[in-house]
DNA sequence: AACTAATACTTGAATGGTAAAGTATAAAGA
DNA sequence: TCTTTATACTTTACCATTCAAGTATTAGTT
């Protein structure tokens, strides 16, 4: 009984361990592959792999930051140099002045494109060693963990 | 058939994705915690937690490296002012004269002990949504990945 | 013994992220 | 209407990490 809690214990830190080693091996060979074909990291791609799907391709950074996970903060600094090369770009909120909205361009949407294939590959050699039932079991205990 | 093999990429691509979301906020959930209380950060417990269970309480920096899967460099700049503050020391390795060894003290043992403790119990809170074998199982597949 | 190659770091420049504080605008309550 | 509070950013200073290049030392080959 307290074995087992100490056991539900130690294996939840083992977990996170686990989780904090792997996940950047992971991103780091991600990002690697991504960067040197198309010049852009996991985090550029994954602002414009939000922007594809998004309603008219536009999103105010708020909504951005929620969407990637990350700080409003680093939606600012990520989206400056991707406005530069003219991957997105700026749109001033009409209705309320304090939302500027950010907009995929036809660059952008073609680099997504592009990055996407040579993403879902890199994954995929990634992940060979998971079976179907153990990808789908893997992303369904991943998406519970919390936000 | 078809349809498979495209469901099973983006399967992927949608567990690399949700892999780089959670990862970020619960490193930085974590990272708050330990900070907050005992002024170290994750990779810092994390070289603590490497170095209490090695022989003699003594790694090889590359060794070192290797434990908690980050570059060499990245293990050098960590270290840093864990020296300076304490936790560790340095150690010329005797039959080569190329490593040097980092060995815990006193000081490090202690503050390992109490992060420890707090970090199970943030864990905890983290993953209550989560059964013993869902625990188990989401601890295997992540083993099951790629270093 | 002398080269060559590999290993164990360290350093420097750059990236990507955070938290905290600042600014401007909007919304809500007196 | 005025004041307060909340929201949407931006900026600053910092931390964690990487890659690439540099140094020192050891190991392997001739």
């Amino acid at each position: 009984m307290e074995n087992l809690q100490i056991g539900g214990e130690t294996e939840q830190v083992l977990i996170c361990k686990t989780l904090w080693f792997k996940s950047a091996q992971i991103n780091r060979q991600l990002n690697n592959g991504l960067s040197f074909i198309h010049g852009i990291g996991l985090s550029e791609y994954m602002v414009l792999d939000s922007l594809v799907t998004a309603p008219r391709q536009t999103l105010s950074r708020i909504d951005l930051a929620n969407k990637i996970g990350r700080t409003a903060s680093a939606v600012t600094k990520t989206l400056a140099p991707m406005e530069k090369i003219g991957l997105v770009e700026r749109e001033t909120g009409a209705r309320d002045a304090r939302v500027s909205l950010v907009k995929l361009t036809a660059a952008g949407e073609r680099i997504h494109g592009e990055a996407s294939d040579s993403l879902a590959q890199n994954v995929q050699s990634l992940l060979e060693a998971f079976s179907e039932d153990e990808s789908a079991m893997l992303l369904q205990l991943l998406q519970k963990l919390p936000a």
